[in-house]
DNA sequence: CGTATTTGACCGGCGC
DNA sequence: GCGCCGGTCAAATACG
């Protein structure tokens, strides 16, 4: 808690400084540098720190390990994986940030994957990168894999790639995660009366990486989106960024030490720990794939109350919840009787909504952020409204609407809220957990490695910047911009065009609902076009 | 005309 | 074996 303060005040003295220095001019100046100096200091300490967890946690459970590699190549992850001796592999670990900074993939040691699949094993994964190294299958490709062993052929299928799911509130047909997608199929899926959307990464022709977009059926403000696969190329730098979160959760989902303390690892749901706790892990708000059926027929349950990691045999998933666990009935889903929900805790848990809120809304409203004020919520989003408070779309921009009142909440209110002993010890329990340790310190070295820049580009690549709701610059998907345009003329029937590149005040929910809700007959408006 | 999207057909896995 | 379902392909279509 002491390094996640220090984070903030780090921003806010610096925020404060420069405020400050603009009001009273160079009064207190040298305090205030002084000031921000030892902060900086402190905050080079939590760098350090966070290397040390990081290589202590994998160090320490060696034969569990989690490798979160990002965009390496296959070839290149299923070599490191060969190494043996510790030397080599903290030395992985030392280059996990640059490997990071590349793409997303999730890679596991064979012990961890021998708990997700009873084939696991290096020839099984081999064959599975062999297959995403194909990808896309030409037809020759797969004659020839069809005409296998069928043995072979059915082993691999028990092998299949872990997957990361994003619940997050968002308007428009995708979240802007920085990659490059191209829509190559949609299908009606049984139980949800939005149609789900496939899109294949067109960064690299070669790509393997595809994604799911489907809005959710408890909520259609909620656009659940699924990754699966390994970019092999350089991402852009706003990819990195989703990149290290989705990486963060799925080392939780593969790991062992975890799975273990959370209970039998064939038991349905298993109970976790204080539900209080859930609340504080917001950005790594795992909640229960229950949006998609094919997904929870064999899955297990582990879960924190009101979240939990989903795995199946087939598709190891993990959803991370971006959604405000208030408003989303598919969290109170999960809260039965929940009798306390310290909704601003100081445990240094916060992660995503509650975490990189204050961190992101405290920088971006600093006056060297030109998003302001607008950028208030989650540190993820802007939106775009007229006068009336009417969400509009502006096509091609960095940030997009949000359908919901922001619930910023300042660093200052959580830190001062007292913690109950119970989540205090539940807090102690899961943060002993090496590869929790490693999941939070992953994405906590990609926010302090980046988010101490001092512009709003930092902010953007350190802060979970998945911009829900606005396609990036790199999208190709040029009929998503014009089609969003019409789509909102029908939504919000006085909503005006607005001019591109504006920033908004935010949308109330209560408007987005209705505007979701009057359209839930035509389903395909949300992704179908 | 090139590129992206749409959409019906097709395929494989899985349960009965 | 059959049907259901998720996922993918590819020709047709839309768009700039």
């Amino acid at each position: 808690m002491p390094k996640r303060n220090c984070i903030y005040f780090w921003k806010e003295y610096s925020m404060e400084a420069k405020q400050s220095e603009e009001i009273n001019g160079n009064k207190d100046h040298n305090k205030l540098k002084r000031e921000m100096g030892e902060v900086g200091e402190g905050n080079d300490n939590l760098k350090l720190s966070l290397a040390k967890l990081v290589k202590d946690s994998t160090s320490d459970e060696e034969s569990e390990l989690v490798s979160l590699s990002l965009g390496i190549s296959s070839t290149g992850q299923h070599e490191m994986k060969k190494k043996k001796n510790r030397n080599e592999k903290m030395r992985e670990n030392e280059d996990l940030k640059d490997i990071l900074a590349l793409g997303l993939d999730i890679r596991f040691d064979s012990s961890a994957i021998k708990n997700l699949s009873h084939e696991s094993s290096c020839d099984g994964e081999r064959k599975e990168e062999e297959l995403s190294e194909t990808w896309p299958p030409s037809k020759v490709v797969k004659t020839i894999m069809r005409t296998r062993d069928k043995s072979e052929v059915s082993q691999h299928a028990e092998l299949k790639k872990a997957r990361v799911c994003i619940r997050a509130r968002c308007d428009t047909l995708t979240m802007n995660d920085g990659c490059q997608w191209r829509k190559y199929g949609q299908k009606m899926a049984k139980g949800n009366p939005c149609p789900r959307a496939y899109y294949r990464c067109t960064v690299s022709p070669s790509c393997p990486v595809r994604k799911q977009v489907q809005r959710c059926a408890e909520d259609m403000s909620i656009l659940i989106t699924t990754y699966e696969g390994t970019h092999n190329h350089p991402l852009p730098t706003s990819a990195t960024t989703i990149a290290y979160t989705t990486s963060a959760a799925a080392s939780m989902l593969q790991s062992p030490s975890l799975s273990s303390q959370l209970g039998p690892a064939n038991s349905d749901t298993v109970p976790l720990i204080n539900s209080s706790v859930a609340y504080n892990l917001n950005a790594l708000n795992f909640t229960s794939s229950s949006y998609d059926q094919q997904f929870s027929k064999s899955s297990q349950h582990l879960y924190f109350h009101n979240s939990s990691i989903s795995t199946s045999n087939s598709h190891p998933t993990i959803t991370l919840d971006l959604t405000s666990p208030q408003t989303s009935p598919h969290v109170g889903k999960f809260t039965p009787g929940l009798s306390f929900i310290p909704k601003h805790s100081s445990t240094n848990l916060h992660f995503s909504s509650s975490t990189f809120s204050p961190l992101q809304s405290s920088m971006l409203q600093s006056p060297w952020s030109p998003y302001g004020d607008c950028f208030n919520y989650e540190g993820l989003i802007t939106q775009n409204s007229n006068q009336n408070g009417f969400l509009t779309k502006t096509g091609k921009q960095p940030f997009q609407g949000h359908l919901y009142q922001p619930n910023y909440i300042s660093n200052r209110v959580i830190s001062q809220q007292p913690l109950p002993d119970s989540v205090v010890a539940a807090t102690k329990a899961i943060t002993a957990t090496p590869k929790f340790q490693s999941a939070i310190a992953a994405a906590l070295t990609a926010y302090v490695g980046n988010g101490v820049r001092e512009n709003h580009v930092g902010a953007e690549s350190a802060g979970l910047d998945l911009n829900l709701g606005g396609d990036m610059p790199y999208t190709t998907k040029k009929a998503d911009y014009t089609s969003n345009a019409s789509r909102y003329k029908r939504m919000s029937s006085s909503a005006p065009t607005a001019p591109k590149r504006n920033l908004v005040i935010s949308q109330p929910l209560q408007a987005s609902k209705s505007s979701f809700g009057s359209s839930s007959l035509k389903s395909n408006q949300f992704i179908d076009q």
